[in-house]
DNA sequence: GATCATTTGTTGAAGCATCAATTAAGTAGT
DNA sequence: ACTACTTAATTGATGCTTCAACAAATGATC
């Protein structure tokens, strides 16, 4: 604790305020997303990026998504969603299928079993995010949360 | 875009409207990391937490603190803590050294090498934090931003 | 319509994280 | 002092991510 008062920009920084807000944002998500990683793993035997991409296809027409779509939807490199799918592919609960009108594209569906799995784990998910950051604000508070960071993304939900 | 409408909860969900605040949180803070790793990756050679982990040692007294300290610090597993201060050990920026009160203890050292690498990588660093998120929120926004987040991590600046 | 550039998706190697098991030192109770 | 318990840190195997290189299809330009 000397140290905040000591120097706070000897290493060229944001105001003390708003360090402290970036320090908050920094622990806070690190803190978060540990949280709900240990909760699906423990519970459901799924990563929090797995997780994801199951919800990403179950809320697609036909619970279909090109690669690169899906990619995108989940922030993931290309070559780092080959691998996940491959991983889900071989448990199951996604298949590939040829892209007919582009014959380069694959699309990724998302089995029954798959979506009985995400079934599974949903509500164990939603009562850590609920235990984790909902219920620890304000609706004024979570609400504010959620129109800064989709600032910070600056197309949460723009749709096609 | 149809399946919005369609179905938000038959797999057990928040409210419509939160739903939307946690998306953007999820997919800002990918947006968010996945910026400042690349730059500083590029920029400077340096992975996002091996900054941080720099950090935390420079304002640290006497540069230095205990294994558990700065694991705690940054949010990692004492193991991931041990590999990664393994690999700046070798890259000579940091250096390990017996802990006298307590011989089970480890003190980890920054090295003036250390502190000239983060020196030299953190303008652009903040730079890239202005640019992906102080830049692009009023003061504030920010401020509820930081405000929410240190509820999430209960400890934000406790200090001692 | 032949060439060049871009986009899509995959591959394998290298690097990093996670997990269970281990060593060693401190703490508590008897 | 002896045993049992807890904490500190490390290790190595396994698994996930990243990166550069690639193949195949598409698009754009002349």
């Amino acid at each position: 604790m000397t140290q905040a008062e000591r120097e706070p920009d000897d290493v060229l920084w944001l105001s003390a305020e708003q360090q402290r807000h970036w320090r908050a944002v920094i622990l806070g998500t690190a803190r978060l997303t540990e949280a709900l990683s240990r909760q699906l793993e423990r519970d459901a035997g799924l990563s929090l990026s797995e997780y994801e991409i199951l919800v990403r296809l179950s809320e697609a027409a036909d619970r279909t998504l090109r690669m690169s779509e899906l990619a995108a939807a989940v922030v993931h490199s290309r070559s780092r969603l080959t691998h996940a799918v491959g991983r889900l592919e071989q448990r199951g609960l996604v298949a590939r299928r040829p892209c007919p009108e582009d014959r380069r594209g694959v699309n990724c569906v998302m089995t029954d079993e798959g979506y009985a799995v995400l079934e599974a784990a949903a509500p164990g998910h939603v009562r850590e995010v609920r235990a984790q950051l909902v219920d620890r604000l304000t609706d004024e508070e979570f609400r504010a949360l959620g129109a800064a960071m989709a600032k910070v993304a600056p197309d949460a939900e723009p749709g096609a």
